[in-house]
DNA sequence: GTCTATACCAGGATAGAC
DNA sequence: GTCTATCCTGGTATAGAC
């Protein structure tokens, strides 16, 4: 049934139960698809995780861990450029049919136990964080608009980019939105 | 059981569903709760929607005609100010602690039939269209910069207020954003 | 139009063997 | 760590009475 892969079960199980929830939804996630999607049996899952809901907490957490490490790894010289990248990350997982998984869990909000809307909330928060810090360098740079309130323009951005993430489903891309952003910043 | 309201069943059933889409998610949606809150028994559902599919199509359908209606009451004299009342509807709906129903079904997307997803992909349209008659009446009437792309700045809007919706649950408003946008526009 | 009754399937979770 | 077996619960949907 395919399990030869050198990787930890709990990674595997992360690995599908995140797609599930890019492509169909928090609610669609069953513990017996991610099992099969795996190739280990249902009951196995709750080794691992005991609730379903600590799966759906631990892919949150585990999505804004690696959303760190790429921003980390974002090392372009001008502020735009950087957020070009940052843009780009969103513009590939639309480009693969997925949504955002803190977007799903943010829909279903009042679905969620307290450690997943812990993990959504620490995820937007990280990502508005380090968008107002680039916004700053922007600004200080001259490379944007000196007035800008880094804060409003972090969100915004933020938020623009979800939201293209989501609208684009029926339709076409986030890599756009940026540049719209881009122009109206300068 | 509570059931003396004047509404037509059919509508009843619809403003169960959409809360329920807006609050939980599709996932959480089972016809069960639907007829619950309604009060009525489960199977009696079926007889105004045949599919649980056929209810949750309906309720995206329901939802952009309920948004063209308030496009049209919306008569503020200057562009500004009617796509802050526009803004409006959607700050309303997080203040209620709300999403966007068609949000919550595009993350959902490839779990969704094909009544369903021509609903959304109208609903964002529409969105589009309308706003991208707001910013063309804007610029000719320099409320707004000259060299501005009406379709760009229109995506932008709904992406970013659909956003704003999204990362606020767990967070503020969308009224907040709508000011950064238009203060970049003129 | 709504009900009861019913058939059927699937999910989550636990216990205990290997 | 994974399995099988099992329980309970809850969902969708149909048929037919009122």
């Amino acid at each position: 049934m395919a399990r030869p892969s050198g990787r930890p079960m709990r990674d595997e199980l992360l690995d599908a139960a995140t797609e599930l929830i890019q492509t169909d939804g928090v609610g669609a996630l069953s513990v017996g698809d991610v099992a099969r999607r795996v190739g280990i049996a249902a009951p196995s899952v709750h080794h691992h995780f005991r609730r379903r809901d600590d799966l759906i907490a631990a892919v949150a957490d585990r999505y804004r861990q690696s959303f760190d490490e790429r921003l980390s790894a974002i090392d372009d010289d001008t502020a735009p450029d950087r957020i070009r990248s940052y843009a780009r990350i969103f513009q590939s997982t639309a480009d693969e049919g997925r949504s955002c998984p803190c977007a799903s869990l943010a829909v279903a909000w009042s679905h969620q136990g307290p450690e997943t809307r812990e993990a959504v909330a620490d995820f937007f928060d990280a990502q508005r964080r380090w968008l107002a810090g680039q916004i700053m360098a922007g600004t200080a740079g001259d490379e944007f608009r000196h007035e800008l309130d880094p804060d409003a323009i972090a969100a915004l951005i933020l938020d623009a980019l979800e939201g293209a993430l989501t609208t684009s489903r029926p339709r076409q891309a986030p890599g756009t939105t940026i540049e719209t952003i881009l122009q109206l910043l300068t």
